[in-house]
DNA sequence: CGTATTCATCGTACATTTGCGATGAACAAT
DNA sequence: ATTGTTCATCGCAAATGTACGATGAATACG
């Protein structure tokens, strides 16, 4: 028995989750601070910078896609990994709401 | 082999992670909301809003503790927890740096 | 002292995440 | 056709995370 989650919580709280998740691991934010600066990078350029193998960068890719965060065009033979502005801007609403919450009652 | 981890990245990259990775569950978020809110919490108060059993609401707090965003204050027979203002605000100044990274070059 | 309340921690079970080498898929160029 | 490049995916191993019941620790109350 393990693992609800998601279960009996909110959709806003799920998906905040969900995006925070995203954000949880070094590697990902740096890859998300490197797409952020240059606005779109190809995969090699991400994985040059990372102190970590081509498979494990691909694999953040791939949970910064499926978060929603990030999205990925072929370019043969590259691949160009792009912020998806539409969900980054719901990501930072999402925190932001959070973190504004008591702001009136200190 | 796995889990370097923080290895190889900044020491911002890294705190930045762990606030995210403490806010990427979605019962973490319903208890950080709670707490916001009321400013303060009573442990028991917050295993009634969640549904999930006492163990698991302890072992989300201790997690959120061990995060910094929160801490607990023994006020027998309950405990307090409220919102760690410090670090509260350095999480929010991390996560607004990296949404606000590219906003000039759009 | 015994009991009740509140919460943390332990032990367990299972799922997910992390990381890597090896391999595969797609395409370009020779 | 063979080769090279770029990237995804598979398969594996080990670490972490999630959830719960049971138990323990601390305190207050009778």
């Amino acid at each position: 028995m393990a693992h609800k989650a998601t279960i009996g919580f909110s959709e806003s709280e799920n998906q905040l989750a969900r995006f925070a998740k995203a954000l949880g691991h070094p590697a990902r934010i740096a890859i998300l601070k490197q797409l952020a600066n240059m606005n779109c990078c190809f995969c090699g350029d991400i994985v040059e910078e990372l102190p970590l193998a081509q498979a494990t960068v691909s694999q953040h890719l791939k949970e910064l896609k499926e978060s929603g965060l990030i999205h990925g065009n072929i370019e043969p033979p590259k691949v160009r990994y792009c912020i998806d502005q539409v969900n980054w801007e719901k990501a930072k609403k999402l925190i932001l709401e959070l973190f504004t919450i008591n702001l009136s009652t200190l």
